[in-house]
Formats: C-alpha cells, sequence, structure tokens
DNA sequence: GTGTAAATAGGAATTGTTCCTATTTGGAGG
DNA sequence: CCTCCAAATAGGAACAATTCCTATTTACAC
C-alpha cells in the first residue's frame, strides 16, 4: 500500500476522533486539511485501512456504517435518542465463539452485538 | 389495518418461508399471486406488519434487511459463503439486558447479535 | 530524471428503501 | 345491494449510502 496523504489524513481523523466516525464525518473533516479530497477517496481508503487491520468497522443496522480505532473485538450501545455510539469492553470473547460454533457447528469468524437504548444522559 | 389481498399474501409468504427472506425475494414470490404488486406495497406491508407485530425485521450488517416469522427475540448466524442466516435459540435476554444496563447505565430497549461464519455444509 | 503501477478527483451508477400521487378497493352504514 | 370515503395500491420518482468508472496525478524503484 502506497503512502499518500490523502488516506494518512483519513486514518489520524480516526485515531484522533473521541467518536465513532461515519465517513461523511470523516469527510467533512479531512476536507479541512485536503479541501478537494472526493467522498470516494475516503471510502476506498476507510475498506483499505480496514482490509490492513488499521482500523475496524462497526455495524450499524439501519444506518451507515461508523468506524472505530479500537482494534480489539468489543460491543457498542447505541442511543437511539442522541445517536452516539458507546464502547462496551467485552471479556469473554473466545467463550462466546466456541459456544455459538458447538449449537451450530459453524466455524465463526466474527460477530458484532448491538444494544439499543436511551442512554444516560438523554434520561434526564 | 384493513384487509388486502397483497398484505395477507406478503404474510403468508413470511410466515411459510423456511427461510428469512429479503424483501425482493418476498416481492418475486408474491408475484406468481399477484403479477402487478409493487416493491413499494411489499416494503409498506412488511414494515406495518412488523409495527403490527405479526413478523420481525432481522437486521443484517452491510446486506438488506430480512424478514423472520418467529416473533420470540433470538440471534442469527450467518453464513459468509452460502449467505443464508439460520436462528440460534437464544435463552437468557433478559439477563444480558440487565448486564448491559447495569455497565452503561442505559435503558436497553432491544439488541441484536449476528455471527458471521461458514456453516456447516459449506465448510466441507 | 524517467517509467509505471497505484492512487486520486469527480461524477455516474448501483443498491436498498422510502416517498409521492393518481387510482382502486374494503367494508361500514344506509 | 348501493354509496361513500378512508385506507391501500401501482408505478415510478426520490433519496441515502456506497461503489464503480475513467482520465489525470503521484509515489517511488531504478
Amino acid at each position: 500500500m502506497r503512502y499518500s496523504k490523502q488516506r494518512e489524513a483519513i486514518l489520524n481523523s480516526v485515531l484522533w476522533s473521541l467518536d465513532h466516525p461515519t465517513a461523511e464525518m470523516i469527510y467533512d473533516y479531512v476536507k479541512n486539511d485536503i479541501p478537494n479530497i472526493s467522498l470516494s477517496t475516503v471510502y476506498r481508503n476507510l475498506n483499505m485501512l480496514c482490509d490492513a487491520n488499521q482500523i475496524k468497522k462497526v455495524i450499524m443496522p439501519n444506518h451507515s456504517e461508523r468506524f472505530d480505532k479500537t482494534l480489539e473485538h468489543h460491543n457498542h450501545v447505541y442511543c437511539a435518542k442522541c445517536h452516539h455510539l458507546f464502547d462496551i469492553p467485552s471479556s469473554n470473547n473466545e467463550s462466546i465463539n466456541k459456544l455459538v460454533e458447538k449449537e451450530t457447528g459453524f466455524h465463526i469468524m466474527t460477530y458484532d452485538i448491538v444494544f439499543q437504548g436511551i442512554c444516560n444522559s438523554c434520561k434526564k
């Protein structure tokens, strides 16, 4: 993978983000540095960085995909009100994979859990 | 909700299905009975039937949504090779909700788990 | 420097889903 | 049985998210 300043900026915007940005958010942010970057460049590089295991894609049912700098497998909880996505550090990934493998006979490659609810600050 | 033969056919196609059909699959199937049914009618009715708790929508990260005749909350395992989606009957939904509520302070409304891997028959 | 494969910009195309509007239909009340 | 009207439909346009296409630019090996 050859160097490009676009990809560097895209990677940095994910690494520096305190959130789980969408491609659109990354696009808007990187445009400050590289005003004529194109959205397809953002998508292409996000996917390349995922393939290269430098970032992770977070599945978001019925919403656009989000990107995550945290590489370890973990789950997320999504606030139906403020639309923020929060991490849940998870411990026993191996065992849940094994459990499902035993139940189904599948070879499990990956899994994702997205909880949905109302977050603490939205409850008030 | 007033009767319509379109909705009846759509509901039946989900109830009779041995799979987790997509809207497109249901559309193709129902067209046998009602050749000039429109895809928007299929989508509208699938959503109405979900709202009326007669069927369930299954979230499918990066794929089109699927529909399920089984109303109890349960998880799914998706074969990355043959693209079939299988049920995993799950038992302790309450406890996993409570656990996440304790960890995050959220009020959890719902959650979905989709495992991905290679199914038994695709392994061969 | 030069050549070339890889990367980009910009926009078109695709996919999945929802929305819009004129027309049709279920079914309640006469 | 009719009549009426709100609800449902067909058909296609619109939309949102993402991927694809192509001519141009760029990183970097030699």
